[in-house]
RNA sequence: GCGGGGGUCGCCUAGCCUGGUAGGGCGUGGGAUUGCUAAUCCCAUGUCCGUAAGGACUCGUGGGUUCGAAUCCCACUCCCCGCGCCA
């Protein structure tokens, strides 16, 4: 959600974020909803106000055991004709709240301008590509001839892109998340195992309308969403809060599984557990001031890499593009790691800083003294890991020429052994 | 799931029975007073509309009764206590 007063006062500002996102949004709709509900406020607070006149009139008179019939009388029609008006207002407010609910982050001045991943900018690379004398295999093979990966049991027992994890690569996946835990708690963010479940409003502060259609799953009959990510558990965990401003940043360090619909994604990745309904992800989530969040979103990044770097992937960061920058953040950073088997650098990490946008949502505010006005606070998120991709990342570049997989060596004592 | 108790401004609390402008304390900021500190006293302290003056709203949420609801009625929700079931 945008400043309400953004739209009154610049919505030239919000059109070019629009262009530059290549979103169709009914914008002057939303400030022709906006002037409605605003003219329907003014009317009927000022009956509202002649109301708590006449009522307090009504009082007098009463305690002196005077007539007040005919005051009575008014304050009958004031009320039919406020209630019609009240209705009319509730109407005019839920349909501003949904347009409004549905508008895209603005784009922070860094972002480069381009219609999609194909303008994303390369900001910087680490590691070298491995070089094999032997010809390499992807990860779905090296999964299927180890017995690390049962898909078609999988298929049968649950349905396409799910999996059972089996073996060796049940203690990698623990070990990715107990590293990662390890690494973050070394570094002062609060542990947090989320609720697996949230309800719509809770939802709502953390994805846009759209997302419910395309990644999100419900419970069939319950106001409960499975989450897409712990951001989603985390965001709302501090809503309708006033924070004080000494405990900020908070910095959390989210661990839960990801349930993801992939609508749309049909006959991209089919291959193994690369893109999959569910997997395992640490995240961190951080509150901070305002002023503070680009100066965070970066050291976001930089813990990023520090943990691929120990994890021995090769990597190379890139900003993304207006066009391809998710709808709730004003700036994004993927990393992508190299995959062996695919020849290619991909996404397994995405860092952005979604300033206030969420917090709006969800009302999340802090401030400095107890007597001063509370302001929105700013909620970035970054992947540290998610552990299907990165699992998909070590198999593909740590396989050996006798068709196993060696373990990074950060990971070895973890996972109790050096090759899988 | 059943029975009982509860949810009031950032925090704590009064008001609810008996409907008529939500009061007090703490915290925080400012001011007064005072060698300094402390204590004391005064003012401010949520959201929305409005350039402002000002006004409206706000008592877990949503309905209802009423001229008028924190207060009465109904439903839901969350917390606490007891019982039941249960990994």
């Amino acid at each position: 959600m945008l400043d309400p007063k953004l739209l009154r006062d610049n919505p030239d500002k919000i059109r070019k974020m629009l262009e530059a996102r290549a979103v169709n949004f009914p914008l002057d709709q939303l400030v022709e909803t906006d002037k409605e509900r605003r003219a329907l406020i003014i009317r009927t607070d000022e009956l509202r106000k002649k109301r708590n006149e006449i009522s307090v009139e009504v009082a007098r008179k009463k305690k002196a055991s005077e007539d007040a019939a005919k005051l009575i009388e008014q304050m009958r029609s004031i009320s039919e004709e406020l209630s019609k008006l009240e209705e009319l207002q509730t109407e005019t407010e839920q349909r501003y709240t949904k347009i409004s609910l549905s508008l895209p982050n603005l784009i922070h001045e860094s972002v480069p301008i381009g219609k999609d991943e194909s303008t994303n900018r390369e900001i910087r690379g680490w590691g070298k590509v491995p070089i094999f004398d032997f010809k390499i295999r992807d990860h779905l093979d090296l999964t299927q001839s180890l017995d690390l990966v049962d898909l078609e049991r999988a298929a049968k027992v649950a349905g396409a892109r799910f999996y059972y994890l089996k073996n060796k690569l049940v203690k990698l996946n623990q070990s990715l998340i107990q590293f990662a835990l390890d690494f973050l708690s070394d570094k002062n963010y609060i542990p947090v195992q989320t609720p697996y479940l949230i309800n719509r409003s809770s939802m709502e502060g953390a994805i846009i309308a759209q997302d419910f259609e395309d990644v999100i799953y419900k419970i069939d009959g319950e106001d409960l969403y499975l989450i897409g990510t712990s951001e989603h558990a985390v965001a709302a965990m501090h809503s309708d809060e006033i924070i004080d401003s000494k405990n900020l940043p908070i910095r959390y360090a989210g661990v839960s599984p990801c349930f993801r619909k992939e609508a749309g994604a049909h006959g991209r990745d089919q291959k193994g557990i690369f893109r999959v309904h569910q997997f395992d992800k640490v995240e961190q989530f951080v509150f901070s001031r305002p002023e503070e969040s680009w100066d965070e979103h970066e050291r976001m990044l930089s813990i990023v890499e520090e943990f691929y770097q120990k994890i021995e992937l090769p990597y190379r960061i890139m900003l993304l593009s207006s066009g391809d920058l998710g709808k709730v953040s004003a700036k994004t950073y993927d990393l992508e790691a190299w995959m062996a088997g695919q020849n290619s650098y991909r996404e397994i990490v995405s860092c952005s800083n979604c300033i206030d946008f969420q917090a709006r949502r969800l009302k999340i505010r802090f401030r400095d003294r107890t007597d001063e006005q509370p302001q929105y606070l700013h909620t970035l998120n970054s992947t540290l890991v998610a552990t299907a991709r990165t699992m998909v990342a070590i198999m593909e570049n740590f396989q050996t020429k006798d068709g196993h997989i060696a373990v990074p060596k950060i990971l070895q004592k973890y996972i109790g052994a050096n090759i899988i």
